[in-house]
DNA sequence: TTAATAATAGTTATCGGTAACTTTTATTAG
DNA sequence: CTAATAAAAGTTACCGATAACTATTATTAA
């Protein structure tokens, strides 16, 4: 015989519904979705059917029924156990899921090629919306994103932002010159920055390139040029601990470190702790994010604090906007501030 | 007119391929999946025209026109901004995403009703499984998984499951008294415990409880009954800070102090340390979890090890073997590891 | 009371894939 | 060279919801 795709289907369907309550499935599917021309009689029937079957709607067949227009949103994220990235990620999960949207997450792993993978995938199940954490799409990605016609937020760097996009974050750049800018009004010799590579791939390279420019236009003549080191791994508490071991075993000199972000500064506070290094008497320390440990150090860190949650939930609402088809700022940017602690 | 849902739809389908490539659909269909049964010549053909009309294929068409059999997986977390579940996440998520499944990640802010609504949500767009972490799902959200017939898979605490469904992780309440035990081998007096309360929800319940057994099955008879302290807060550095205070101002006395997890056990030695609070000559600390921060302290953390990467990678696989109808354990449990740092 | 109008409810076609079956073409055996 | 068989390709129905239209019933106006 033809036709039993699937017979062994439990799922209830509206037509169930529709059946149990003796109203057509469009009248359920009316009162499902709290449309008008609905009694009030015929709504009641409807929604005690409902119950009695336990019916659980099919998004899938709705979604795609109605020419792909779901409230399933792709989000690229570099990687999920980064306190950096989870955080955006919480602000933007929580809106919204509170508005009865889906986010559709994926990891890329910093690498261009994953991420493209993902897209493609992520596109396959016909998103309203997809948003990129951590930007660095290749073009390619791009390019399939805009034939895609779907709503597209950046989101973490505003820096060189194409006009044709929409972007969520601040100026990593700015951030970078303006930390370089203070150390460098407070310290002399030898500054250093400890970063991160993770598959070819520089993390935070504005927030570098800023520093750099910074100490590059400094007034002062005592500044000697920028030393990097770079680990080969994801950054972290111990990256920052032997990346401090790493630069100061090349450069003894090394007046003062600037970090990828806070948990590696913190590393390498703890490094030069463990060294008698005095902080910031022989080493000035400045770190990126005001993560949370750095609230609760005996000697409070220097940092760029990041509103993290609320970069995401800003996120998340442009993109609402976006697939509701209503105004939404092309670049929206967020407030940070330089906390000056006590390292440097 | 009749039937114009989606006039202006501009994404390609399986039809468009087959007509450019001079075959039917079905044909198409065929060589994207790989199936037998097609030459090599068509097989050319087809991919050709792929190729050219840049052909994104609709994985809601697929999943709804197969009777809703996706390879879509839920996973319900409490929250994604707490290292312990994003690195058990990140776990789950590279191994899915690695043979095509796609991870639909709700968080329930360990909130039940959230779970519940959530899960809801999620079951209308007919995973084939749905994953829970963080354990202490309602008995609704039970119920709704049983009738929805998918796949599911409890990720982190064994303790007390019932045998009727499939878990991944250790048992929390084993851990607890593991820690009770070396602790209470090694000091007497006043044993105290500092945890987080959320949504009235109590964190890291079973963990307590076998610390408390512990405390009570110990030989020595110098060991005060048990206080605790909660945070009506996420657990986070400042909590552990925060909890210490609020205990030693009640228990003044307190000699160790347990922690719902290594960051709020760090948290706590900020504090002591900014007190001038001797660790563990005055006060011994430990902490659960393993978390980064506890590898490069000056003073290395006593507490629990937890390979969160490993209990992600084996749920996911877990999961998989799940949904491929191929045998999987019951229950796995991985190895945990009491280390004993300088603390405690 | 009847005609005009508004509010409800019902019908039909459709989205884009795939299972199951049928038909055509190629290959091998006798 | 034909018959039996295998491989390749094509047909059709269907999944479950909804947009757009039509039909019915209730309400109001004249």
């Amino acid at each position: 015989m033809l036709h039993d795709i699937k017979k062994d289907n439990p799922s209830t369907s509206l037509e169930e519904v529709a059946k149990k309550a003796g109203v057509s499935k469009m009248t359920a599917s009316r009162v499902l979705r709290n449309k008008t021309g609905v009694s009030e009689k015929t709504r009641k029937k409807v929604l005690k059917a409902v119950e009695e079957i336990n019916y659980v709607p099919n998004r899938l067949a709705a979604a795609f029924g109605t020419g792909n227009t779901s409230t399933l949103v792709g989000i690229a994220v570099p990687t999920l156990s980064r306190d950096l990235f989870s955080q955006i990620l919480e602000g933007i999960e929580r809106r919204l899921q509170s508005v009865g949207y889906q986010p559709l997450i994926g990891t890329t792993n910093y690498s261009p090629g994953s991420e493209n993978d993902w897209i493609r995938t992520v596109l396959s199940w016909k998103p309203c919306g997809v948003m990129l954490l951590g930007n660095d799409s290749s073009p390619e990605t791009w390019q399939m994103l805009q034939r895609s016609n779907v709503s597209v937020v950046k989101v973490w760097d505003t820096h060189d932002i194409d006009d044709d996009s929409y972007s969520v974050g601040f100026d990593h750049y700015k951030i970078g010159y303006e930390m370089g800018s203070y150390l460098s009004n407070r310290y002399n010799g030898q500054f250093a920055y400890v970063g991160s590579r993770t598959e070819g791939h520089f993390l935070g390279k504005n927030r570098l390139r800023g520093y750099e420019q910074a100490l590059l236009d400094t007034k002062s003549t005592e500044v000697k040029p920028l030393v990097t080191y770079y680990l080969n791994d994801r950054p972290s508490f111990y990256a920052g601990f032997y990346g401090t071991e790493q630069i100061l075993s090349k450069h003894p000199d090394t007046r003062v470190i600037y970090y990828l972000d806070d948990n590696m500064a913190v590393g390498g506070m703890f490094y030069c702790k463990s060294k008698g290094i005095k902080i910031p008497g022989d080493i000035a320390i400045a770190g990126f994010g005001g993560l949370s440990v750095s609230s609760v150090l005996t000697t409070p860190l220097t940092t760029t604090k990041v509103p993290r949650l609320k970069i995401g939930q800003l996120a998340a609402a442009t993109m609402l906007k976006l697939v509701t088809e209503q105004a939404a700022a092309k670049h929206c940017e967020v407030e940070t501030e330089l906390v000056k602690g006590m390292t440097a």
